[in-house]
DNA sequence: TTGTTGACTCCCG
DNA sequence: CCGGGAGCCAACA
């Protein structure tokens, strides 16, 4: 990961939040950037995971767009965060999607395995 | 400081 | 569902 003497306090707040996100549980860029008190950083957010080298504590790959849908620019980047997602029993809609109403990470509640009546 | 880019999100047609 | 425009944030040249 970015030393975090390097990178800003908020690139660091980033990867503190993502750290906390639990496995099998997504978060959306916007939700990371709000627990960060900025709802419109979600830029920002992207960014500081897009400055992860590879070989970081930060689970980046539990973060996706607002849509549950990997955001990723690269191919290998896409099929990696679909492969570690799954690895963590996470998964996807015929359209590469994610049920975020199953699997959106709920700060406080943590514990809940999953959401059931979808509704 | 200005201009540009990107793993974002919202709005309009 | 797709295409275009606008707002927001962080980092770099």
């Amino acid at each position: 990961m970015a030393d975090p003497a390097v990178v800003s306090d908020f690139t660091n707040r980033v990867y503190d939040v993502v750290r906390s996100i639990p496995p099998g549980r997504v978060l959306s860029y916007g939700d990371v950037a709000a627990l960060l008190g900025r709802p419109r950083a979600a830029r920002g957010v992207g960014w500081a995971l897009a400055a992860l080298p590879g070989k970081s504590d930060v689970p980046w790959w539990r973060v996706v767009n607002r849509n549950g849908e990997i955001s990723i620019g690269t191919p290998h980047g896409r099929a990696l965060q679909r492969a570690l997602l799954r690895n963590e029993g996470v998964s996807f809609d015929a359209g590469s999607r994610i049920d975020l109403r199953r699997f959106r990470w709920c700060p406080g509640a943590g514990d809940v395995p999953v959401a059931s009546d979808p509704g």
